[in-house]
DNA sequence: GTATCATATGAATACAAAATCATATGAAGG
DNA sequence: CCTTCATATGATTTTGTATTCATATGATAC
């Protein structure tokens, strides 16, 4: 009998302290919303203030029809919420995880770049 | 002259508090890594331990070649890392952020999950 | 050396998601 | 009502990314 190699003991570890399928696929669906620049471009914006999305369109620099897209994503994940405002439609965050999220992800980023010396 | 609508000054504002094109590309890109259920799952199981490629492939029941691919991305942005053992190689977590990245989103998901009860 | 196990990797395929294009809706002003 | 501005949305195109398939590498045992 070939018995290839045996881990079966730390699967079973491991497997005892795995969160369902299901919040591991909400956590990355969760993450995926984080992980598109315009749509980290559109949170950051919201981070000062609400915004109408002309204003986001042009401060990204990107064609309204792709900002409304994005925003929808966003909205259905309940991150930013909107309001009428005569004809505007003025976004603004929905959620203070958001801040908190972005912000963790940004510590990796800026404590990890100390630079090449570190080799 | 049609002046459409002016958000100007909101969009001045805005754009100071703003971080570097390419440092929000980074943290689109960092978040990108949690943004899938194989890696999240990869990375939530060497929470426990360190493990083999072929005992990751068998805890999530997936192909060894997926898993290794995987591997290579996470290894690559240096969120785990590996050593041989043998013929085996052990990954392990190589990046103390992946545990509280993750804690963050994981937060987030159980924090607003109450229920429906607060319509 | 050869055989086998463990892993990695290149190329092809399959799948998902973002931007674009064209058009629809909705509100305000005439 | 008709026009215009602001936004949304469906369909298509484009792009990107995950998985699979076939194969290569690397280590151990013989």
């Amino acid at each position: 009998m070939p018995k290839k190699h045996d881990h079966s003991a730390a699967i079973r570890i491991v497997e005892s302290g795995m969160p369902s399928d299901e919040l591991l696929c909400d956590l990355g669906d969760l993450f995926k919303l984080f992980g598109d620049t315009t749509r980290i471009k559109i949170l950051y914006s919201l981070f000062e203030s609400e915004l109408c999305v002309c204003a986001i369109a042009e401060l990204l620099k990107m064609e309204q029809s792709a900002i409304s897209h994005q925003l929808r994503i966003l909205r259905n994940a309940k991150l930013v919420a909107c309001r009428r405002e005569g004809k505007t439609n003025m976004y603004f965050l929905a959620d203070d995880h958001v801040r908190s999220i972005i912000g963790q992800g940004f510590e990796h980023l800026t404590e990890k770049k100390p630079g090449p010396e570190n080799k």
